[in-house]
DNA sequence: AATTATAATTAAATATTTTTAATCATGATA
DNA sequence: TATCATGATTAAAAATATTTAATTATAATT
């Protein structure tokens, strides 16, 4: 698997909070950069494109709220607000806004850990399975290649979509339509033809699906252990 | 927009929560099927496949974190715990499991809504944009059609997939290597070929783009207002 | 203003993918 | 087990997409 640092903008006018994040964060293979005001993380987000921003709530000057409003328009990235413990309608107001989750302080560090990874897993999708291995087969999204009893195949863009949903979705059932849905097709026979493809490349018997099978009636599943 | 229900299995051996909740759920336009207990949702989730799950940790019988458990290796179902107020160890022990969000009870029944949406949002894209509308442009990622000034072009999978990221990432710029690799392309000649295919179908003027713009030395970015 | 680098456009050649159709295989059911 | 429905396989035809290359246009820099 690649690896990656997803790098997170740390804004909060606390400086001790601020280096004790950043430590930990960093003991966790983030790549942290710190702003102790909104105003400065402002300046900070035209610079870099940052992965994720945690974001304090309550600074002096311009508050976290502020800042989201500020960039609710241009900005993409994820935001986690640090908030009071029981400030409600301050959570609710930051969710509305547009923040992903919240976290009131004190906070565990390790919730925050996972907080983050649970956003970064659907955001730039850090954990979303490319290259993956059983028995004798190695598919490797990044390269487009499956590597079966060490000959090599090619597969084209149509394949990796599919192939990319199934693995992330194991023992799920994929009607023809939803797969033609997926790469913008809607003959049937053409799934067809397109799924006999695919088992020459990832099967060992490809007569004998064993990864790629058919559900009568329903469509297809990927079977990875 | 498409009306796309959300089915929601809610499990909670609290008649007065289910009740009460599923009410409100209903509502704010979810579909909404309820349990008593986990080992009655594990029969649920047999035969449904449920968008959301929204787990109560605390039940007779087997707990939340139990069904979690049993469930986490074949389960791709997001869900949402709820949690006795200040239990830490136990949202910790949730997240870690595998949930994606928790709730602590009491909970505001709002912020309820929002956490659900947030999920959602990731997970089948319920809010992602397929129609979108422009000045004189009418873009339907669905039907894979542009309706300009009344004139119907149609899109192929490469370019969908094309602006389907740039209409959900407006004012992000994006390299001609990373829309490459949206679309498993490696040549940079080709992208450029791709966008004035794409210029012809939603510029007013494509010798003038004004939607799809040129960032020189960086690559292209759609501006929708 | 001239030079240089980058981007846009076009059309033709090339390559790839989808569709079709015919045939065979398999599973379900009466 | 005979029949019917559904799926698999193949190869060829048709459609579509990518690549290339030559030319033109535009922006940035000296």
């Amino acid at each position: 698997m690649d690896k990656f640092k997803a790098h997170i903008l740390l804004v909060d006018d606390d400086e001790g909070i601020r280096s004790l994040v950043k430590k930990y964060l960093n003991e966790n293979n983030f790549l942290v950069t710190t702003s102790d005001s909104a105003e400065n993380a402002s300046e900070k987000i035209k610079i870099i494109k940052f992965d994720l921003i945690i974001l304090d709530i309550m600074m002096s000057g311009k508050s976290g709220l502020d800042f989201i409003n500020d960039h609710k328009k241009d900005l993409d990235t994820p935001i986690i607000l640090l908030t009071a413990k029981g400030e409600a309608s301050e959570r609710v107001e930051g969710l509305e806004l547009g923040a992903d989750d919240y976290l009131a302080k004190p906070f565990e560090p390790k919730e925050l850990i996972l907080r983050i990874k649970n956003i970064l897993t659907k955001t730039i999708k850090i954990d979303q399975k490319r290259i993956i291995e059983f028995e004798n087969v190695k598919i490797d999204l990044n390269k487009l290649l499956i590597i079966k009893n060490k000959k090599e195949f090619k597969i084209n863009n149509t394949e990796k979509v599919i192939l990319e949903k199934m693995i992330n979705n194991p023992g799920n059932t994929f009607s023809r339509e939803s797969i033609g849905q997926l790469i913008s097709l809607d003959k049937e026979r053409s799934i067809d033809v397109i799924i006999t493809r695919l088992r020459k490349k990832i099967e060992i018997d490809p007569k004998n699906p064993k990864f790629l099978q058919t559900i009568r009636g329903a469509g297809y599943v990927l079977w990875i252990e």
